[in-house]
DNA sequence: GCATATTTGTCCGTATGTATA
DNA sequence: CTATACATACGGACAAATATG
């Protein structure tokens, strides 16, 4: 390349697959599209965890810039789905039990919190039964990965019930290192379906105005799944 | 300079105050020794909220170059201590009083939570204590814009009780938005001298075991605090 | 409403330091 | 210890959007 003189053809340099998105609906920035790209390949385990993602590799495959890609490395940094070693690159992030157990501690203290803090009944419940629908459809066809993302879902709506933007992304954080956790377990519907069930519980008690009790619910509920992963966990080590 | 041909003299090009810096101790990179410096520019009130960050002012001042400065900017951005508009650039974060209420509700929702899963006393309050310790210096040399510090300060030591990473991290965003409020209030001194007292009862229950009384404490606290920033705002905006 | 100037958005090429084989 | 590979940071260029007259 190179027809003028020294390199500088044109910002559309990018003609692979993002340039026709680009002109079409550029609507974010191309940082965030490739953001965009990347977390949905590291939800779906392309990406293995403790990897390294090359700049030149990931950057030459997409056809943007390496300014453009550490933008979008920086924003999944910031997510938690990677990490940043100075000088050495960025990779996938690795869940430790520790990160586990921490993961667990703050849903613990958030998502109780919210249900403890909850005025009077009734409580606008529909972005919950929304979730716990979409569960049952996963359940039905069989989906068993879109089963825990309802699942996941279910606990954003529930921490949604307190109206707090910030609580709102911290947990949407929390539930994505979540998603990282979960690819750890071997039998996916053995997993997430018994809590589809709990979901549909909770919600019940919601419904009756009965927060405190929904509170102890979910909170054994959570001390259940960090068992269940914890163990999962021990034995993958072994 | 310019001593050889096409502009790339060395990466420390940057001969002002950060060159040196680098050479000496460069443990951290350039992008987030330039966020340290920014933020703390933000937080001294040097930058008025609202004003807009030019990238070749501060770039030019700093003797950092486009890129590295817009990754400084870009974590600013994720401390939400700078907000981005496209093709507009970075300005620095205005609080509205909607967010002035939602930081309250997390503050609420996490600090309380955490004095309630507590577990059996005594509790590991050298923390606490020294940020007690901190105040009551700021306040004899009448340091007060110190004495709010060190106020903050309690409260993430507060939160830090609760031993989670994930949770130190959210507060500390809280609570850096937070400085960016007090900058609102006209008396510094009217404003953060109280607390201190309110801190130290706080810390002597907990001392005492009651943890129940603290989190009791700390919710009227948090309640009184909220209804005068929000006062200030109110009379700010008449 | 229009033309111009300024600023941001994106990308390239390259030199240097650091980590690792 | 040397060599290689890579991230870091720089400057420069042009397109697009915004601000200004």
């Amino acid at each position: 390349m190179g027809s003028t003189e020294s390199g500088t053809e044109s910002p559309g340099g990018a003609e692979a697959t993002l340039a026709s998105d680009r002109v079409l609906l550029a609507r974010t920035s191309t940082a965030e599209r490739v953001a965009d790209i990347l977390r949905t390949r590291i939800a779906e385990g392309l990406f293995a965890p403790g990897s390294r993602l090359s700049e030149e590799a990931i950057g030459g495959g997409l056809g943007v810039s390496r300014n453009t890609l550490r933008e979008a490395f920086r924003l999944l940094t910031h997510e938690r789905l990677l990490v940043h070693e100075l000088n050495r690159g960025v990779f996938v992030r690795v869940v430790t039990v520790e990160d586990l157990v921490d993961l667990y501690r703050v849903r613990r203290l958030v998502e109780c919190a919210v249900l403890r803090e909850l005025g009077a009944p009734p409580y606008p419940l529909d972005g919950l039964a929304a979730a716990v629908a979409a569960g049952r459809r996963a359940r039905r066809s069989e989906a068993w990965r879109e089963l825990g993302t309802a699942n996941i879902r279910f606990h954003r709506e529930l921490v949604a019930l307190a109206g707090s933007p910030r609580t709102d992304e911290l947990m949407r954080g929390v539930l994505a290192e979540l998603r990282l956790v979960f690819q750890v377990m071997p039998d996916t519907r053995g997993f997430h379906e018994p809590y589809l069930v709990r979901n549909d519980e909770i919600l019940a008690t919601l419904r009756a105005g009965d927060a405190r009790r929904a509170e102890t619910l979910l909170a054994s509920y959570l001390r259940d799944s960090l068992g269940e992963l914890s163990e999962a966990y021990a034995r993958q080590l072994a």
